[in-house]
DNA sequence: TTAATCGTTACAGTTACCTCA
DNA sequence: CCTGAGGTAACTGTAACGATT
């Protein structure tokens, strides 16, 4: 190994140990910059025991205790310092793969994250779409209700009726037009009648107020602000920053 | 007790050389 | 034979740490 070869001894007390300075008699007096390091064929590189060995020991510690060095150097036929040069190299290899089997998991990661978003925007879609369609017959069905006209006289009768039952303690729909209004068949002000009579909570109330509604809030990704707002979209502060977020997979 | 100095080690970056397609 | 890319041993500069004075 190394026969013949000149090795630099530099100065520099931090970049080696002196102990593993070589003491070549052929000790180059030129600076270390302008120095050569004078290798032979098929004798710069080690053997492939020497590197098993060193392989092996590198398995069981990363970082080599200075005794452990000294006798490893010794077993090999090679200098302390080419030992602890062969670990930092090895360490730093060591270190620049896995850097890139950590960037492979991540990427992995992505990848699969990526492909969850996408399933999840094209299930958004399809509930999107029948949304949309619940809307629509909604607007339909109330447009015939309006169109027949009304019968008052029927309609008191049945409101009789109706009041009979709220007589009885049970919660019911009022529907005086004289106060609703036809378009309100139920208004916001019987809000809360309407959610004891179909055991609706707040957040469903709201979504079903919107459908109500017939405006285009729950269709349109512009108008999803006012579901964050409410806590339904969370951890987007406002919506131009959902849009951003959204962009981002899309 | 504190500050200065020294020796050692680790690390990132670089250089010089070899191998191979 | 030449050449460029990639691998590797060795080097440089710097920072950190502990021991000593």
């Amino acid at each position: 190994m190394f026969d013949g070869g000149e090795f630099s001894c530099t100065s520099s007390a931090a970049a080696l140990n002196s102990a593993e300075c070589f003491s070549s008699s052929s000790f180059s007096s030129l600076p270390s910059s302008k120095k050569k390091k004078v290798n032979n064929k098929n004798t710069r590189r080690f053997s492939d025991e020497q590197i098993k060995s060193l392989e092996t020991m590198f398995e069981n510690e990363t970082k080599l205790e200075p005794r452990k060095k000294l006798q490893l150097a010794r077993e090999l036929g090679l200098q302390p310092r080419q030992v602890a040069i062969w670990f930092q190299n090895k360490r730093a290899r060591w270190k620049s793969k896995q850097l890139e089997r950590d960037y492979n998991i991540l990427k992995s990661n992505f990848d699969n994250l990526a492909s969850q978003c996408n399933s999840l925007k094209k299930e958004n879609q399809s509930l999107l779409l029948q949304l949309q369609k619940l809307n629509d017959l909604m607007q339909k069905e109330r447009g015939q209700y309006c169109s027949i006209g009304f019968d008052q006289e029927s309609y008191n009768r049945d409101d009789n009726t109706i009041k009979n039952k709220e007589m009885e303690g049970k919660p019911s729909l009022s529907f005086d037009l004289s106060e609703h209004g036809v378009n309100g068949v139920i208004s916001d002000d019987d809000s809360s009648i309407k959610a004891d009579y179909f055991g609706l909570d707040e957040e469903s109330d709201h979504l079903l107020k919107m459908v109500e509604a017939g405006d285009s809030s729950l269709t349109s990704p512009e108008n999803w602000g006012s579901l964050e707002d409410d806590g339904l979209l969370d951890q987007q502060p406002n919506s131009s920053n959902y849009d951003q977020w959204w962009d981002f997979w899309s």
